[in-house]
RNA sequence: GGGGCAUUAGCUCAAUUGGGAGAGCGCUGCCUUUGCAAGGCAGAGGUUAUCGGUUCGAGCCCGAUAUGCUCCA
């Protein structure tokens, strides 16, 4: 009985915590929480470079771990080669010792042979060594120190060291900082042992077991290498591999690690049994569903996310691999993946707590995001086969791929795996370019808006003619102030004077005006000058601010001269139009209590994504995977009008970054820079009161934001509250539209005057009820509503369509059988040809009752007329028999001859047609002609 | 902010150059069967997302809107 993945990975630890006095420490997250450079933990040594830099210590110099590593995406990729061959992973665990400046070679050597030959018990003829060999360029000698290591500590067979250069063996952290050579023990799976020269080769039976890495040297900025006062050593060798290894596999999918996850993947999809192939589509589905559901189990227990920027699009992608193989090569419906969850808690839950913890978080973000997926993967597998069977045989055009990419959520590497199974490659060079040009419309379309900018040039300009910035401190404070003109811009060139009614931009010494920032649209108002201009007697030149921008420092007040004239150095009363930036401080102060609420009540999982304030709505993007029910959105409301009613004090200060990150709660836009100090804004307690205790846990129940836009002073201004829309914005993110003040009042006035109405309409009936329902689903759609409100009305009103459809078809069907009535005295007559008008037909029962004259009069043809008198028009219809047809009477022919003496048209097939006309009055005639039309036909 | 795709019966989807909206599953009733599984027969169920335009005639063509999905910025 060959020991058990755990067995080994514990033997491994155990070795070094009790033979050797290594301390055992923790993984740490896969996803690195403090490293922005590194896309995932894609090594034993990330969570100990600190150390390596001399920048950060440890309370033990002995080592030893297993750590969780995913190498996908990044610069280290085994993404591509997962699932076609036996030993790629994106996720696995890397064991290591290590020592800080404590052993070196020798023992870092000496153990590991004994670990291997003695503990684990390996055959010492199939293990073979690597050495460093030197490199002149760096003035490096072989690694001699090394391969006598070898020689003296171990009895490894000499004739199994083997040198090697830089690139297999002399290992650094980047272009600069720790490095040193390296020793590799290789294991030689073939039956014969015959291996020995496939070392390195990346041979699937000579594989690399272990790394010991001699960190002996720092490289400088120079690029020359000096030894290291303190030497280190970092170890790694692959779980997954010494399991295969010692449960004598020739497959890490054929160890214990994995198939407790095959066993659950054939249970789930009842495909076939993994049988091993490299080849077979089913097992290679095996390896990318069994590894890829590992790897983002892990991913997301550590804290990852898939997402659309990042390393929340490499999860996506892998994500989105995985779902592909599940549904096409296995034939699974539904979302499944995240059925497969307990069994990577069952195989890794014990060493990694944080998945069993979180396990049933893990399994719902699983299931939303291949749910999503699924809606497009279909379509977008069709088109895909489209373009195969479409293509040249060759490749996969790029239309489709962007297609793909564009509409159906398919990433372009997906896209080329699914054409590689079928010997195709993807236009990846077109793709690229359309993707290009997709993006440059994006760019240049978005900014459509042509914001009056200053250049470079004349930013530079302005600092040499000594323009200060614009001292903006009063935006806070006041509404209006006195202030003189620095500059003036007329969208070309720096000016002296404005006097026409071409936009200008004004650059005033300080200003209380708040410039567009951080989704607070600028304000408006206007600058009035202190003296008469020119001829004009009733106070100063006026200039109406339309927008305000910030450039650079400088604050742009842009708009028109309405009176008068505006010179450079002129004294102004600048003025913010007081009704816009109140009723912009409602929005604004309203969306933070907006944010507070939303993750009150749909849980930490919201982010903001992006925030758009100005003084008739605010809206509000968010990360978020499902819509929003209507009773969440109602609590939301109801929390955020609490507030309001509640008059709660909106308190805002400059604090330092630092103590401002300590407050609990504090709500923050991932990824964005703040400036330190950083203006806090909370709502509910003052930022004096949160600083004095800034951990206290009530703070979360408070909104507490970095934000350097204006508020109300209190909340009870922005009146009321309402969301008039939620919906999706891009995949996982979701976007609030609301209301606040006299529009939100409005709006949840229409919503309750509209359900009154709806609810009394349900006493009516016939026509009244027809036309009421009729002008209720449009207002439905026409009125600002609460979204709450609207979804209650048009569930209403479906109840209502119930009562109005029954009342509809019943006139309908007194109506057909008044024509059918017709039809069958008109079949009484003794005709081959019958010409008949009918009264109150339509188009419908006209062919009914059509059906009804020919069943009778069979071997002729059937014209029946109707005038509507709505609208005044003529419809036809015709029907001719083979033998009819045969002589030549063709009913579309026919019907077309009659329809155009009512000034219309139609057409149809031989045997059925229909036509229509304007002309009612025509009929009669029309009846003769087509009388004529088929006696001369059927002569 | 700018694109792309989708929307037909309760569900999954069809519908030839624009010419009488269908299928499967599900539902209801009846029949067959001792009962079950199942089978047979019949039936109900549609504002083809909404509004407008073109046309004699629109599920189909055009334009808006709504909702959902998706990508770019």
């Amino acid at each position: 009985m060959p020991p058990s993945g755990s067995d080994i990975r514990r033997q491994f630890i155990d070795f070094f915590a009790n033979r050797c006095d290594h301390t055992s420490v923790p993984s740490s997250p896969v996803i690195p929480h403090d490293d922005p450079t590194l896309l995932f933990t894609n090594a034993g040594m990330n969570q100990f470079k600190d150390v390596f830099l001399a920048q950060g210590t440890r309370p033990y110099n002995r080592a030893v771990d297993t750590q969780k590593c995913i190498r996908a995406g990044g610069k280290h990729n085994d993404l591509e080669d997962v699932g076609r061959d036996t030993y790629h992973h994106t996720f696995f665990e890397m064991l290591g010792n290590w020592s800080f400046g404590d052993y070196f070679k020798a023992e870092a050597i000496e153990w590991a042979w004994e670990l291997f030959t003695e503990v684990w018990g390996l055959d010492k003829s199939r293990l073979y060594v690597t050495v460093f060999e030197g490199d002149e360029n760096d003035g490096l000698d072989a690694d001699i120190e090394a391969e006598n290591l070898w020689k003296e500590k171990t009895d490894i067979d000499p004739s199994h060291i083997t040198r090697w250069g830089r690139k297999d063996n002399f290992w650094e952290m980047g272009e600069t900082g720790p490095c040193g050579p390296c020793s590799e023990i290789h294991y030689d799976c073939t039956p014969d042992k015959s291996g020995g020269h496939l070392v390195n080769l990346d041979d699937p039976n000579v594989i690399e077991l272990w790394n010991l890495v001699f960190i002996q040297f720092n490289r400088g900025d120079d690029g020359k290498l000096t030894p290291l006062p303190n030497q280190h050593v970092d170890t790694g060798m692959g779980l997954e591999r010494i399991v295969r290894v010692l449960q004598n596999k020739t497959s890490n999918y054929d160890t214990d690690l994995w198939t407790p996850i095959f066993n659950s993947i054939q249970e789930i999809t009842g495909a076939n049994a993994y049988q091993g192939s490299d080849k077979d589509p089913i097992d290679i589905a095996y390896r990318v569903i069994a590894d890829h559901i590992r790897c983002l189990t892990v991913a997301l227990a550590d804290g990852g996310r898939p997402g659309a920027a990042g390393r929340e699009f490499v999860l996506r992608r892998i994500l989105r691999r995985a779902a592909r193989h599940a549904h096409q090569t296995l034939g699974v419906d539904g979302p499944m993946l995240y059925k497969l969850v307990p069994s990577i808690v069952d195989t890794l839950g014990d060493t990694f707590q944080e998945i069993a913890k979180y396990s049933a978080h893990i399994a719902e973000v699983i299931k939303d995001e291949e749910e999503s997926f699924l809606k497009t993967l279909d379509r977008g597998l069709e088109l895909f086969d489209k373009a195969v069977i479409n293509g040249d045989g060759k490749t996969i055009d790029a239309k489709t791929a962007f297609t793909l990419h564009d509409t159906f959520g398919f990433p372009i590497d997906l896209t080329e795996v699914m054409a590689e199974e079928r010997n195709l490659v993807v236009d990846r060079d077109g793709y690229e370019k359309l993707m290009e040009v997709a993006r440059e419309t994006s760019r240049a379309t978005s900014s459509t808006d042509q914001k009056m900018q200053l250049p470079p040039d004349v930013l530079a300009s302005l600092q040499t003619l000594q323009v200060h910035p614009t001292k903006d401190g009063d935006k806070y404070l006041r509404r209006s102030g006195r202030a003189q003109i620095k500059a003036i811009w007329n969208g070309r060139e720096l000016t002296d004077i404005a006097n026409d009614l071409c936009v200008h931009g004004i650059i005033l010494d300080h200003t209380p005006f708040y410039a567009d920032a951080g989704g607070q649209v600028g304000d408006t108002g206007h600058l009035i000058t202190d003296h008469h201009t020119g001829e004009l007697r009733n106070g100063g030149s006026q200039f109406n601010v339309l927008e305000t921008h910030k450039c650079g420092d400088y604050v742009l007040h842009i708009g028109r001269v309405v009176n008068g004239e505006l010179r450079c150095d002129d004294q102004v009363t600048a003025t913010v139009h007081n009704g816009n930036r109140i009723a912009t401080e409602a929005n604004h102060t309203s969306t933070h209590l907006l944010n507070h609420a939303l993750r009150t009540i749909l849980g930490e999982d919201v982010q903001q994504k992006g925030s758009l304030v100005d003084h008739d709505k605010l809206r509000f993007d968010f990360s978020h995977t499902h819509a929003m029910t209507d009773e969440e959105i109602e609590f939301v409301q109801q929390l955020v009008n609490k507030s309001i009613n509640a008059d709660s004090i909106v308190n805002a200060q400059e604090v330092s970054l630092e103590k401002a990150t300590e407050i609990y709660g504090v709500r923050a836009v991932f990824g964005e820079q703040y400036p330190d100090p950083v203006r806090v804004v909370s709502i509910g307690a003052t930022v004096n009161e949160l600083l004095k205790n800034p951990t206290n846990k009530d703070w979360y129940n408070c909104s507490v934001e970095f934000c350097g836009g204006t508020h109300l002073p209190s909340c009870a201004a922005a009146g009321q509250f309402v969301i008039i829309h939620e919906q999706s914005l891009a995949s996982g993110v979701r976007r609030i539209l609301a209301l606040t003040g006299v529009a939100a009042e409005a709006a949840y006035e229409a919503g309750g005057a509209l359900l009154e109405r709806i609810s009394k309409a349900s006493k009516l009936s016939g026509d009244a009820l027809l036309q009421e329902f009729n002008a209720l689903s449009q207002l439905v759609d026409e009125l600002t509503l609460s979204q709450p409100n609207r979804h209650a009305a048009k569930h209403a009103l479906t109840l209502l369509h119930e009562k109005a459809k029954s009342a509809r078809k019943k006139a309908a069907s007194s109506r057909k059988d008044g024509v059918l009535e017709q039809a069958k005295i008109i079949a009484e007559r003794d005709e081959v040809i019958v010409v008949a008008a009918i009264d109150g037909g339509d188009k419908e029962t006209l062919l009914s009752a059509l059906d009804a004259v020919r069943s009778k009069r069979k071997g002729g043809a059937v014209m029946l007329f109707t005038a509507h008198k709505d609208d005044g028009k003529v419809t036809i219809v015709a029907g001719v028999d083979k033998q009819l047809i045969a002589k030549g009477l063709k009913a579309g022919d026919w019907v077309r001859e009659a329809a155009q003496v009512c000034g219309g048209g139609g057409g149809g097939r031989p045997d059925t047609a229909q036509a229509g006309g304007k002309d009612p009055e025509k009929i009669p005639d029309a009846m003769v002609a087509a009388r004529q039309f088929a006696e001369k036909a059927t002569v």
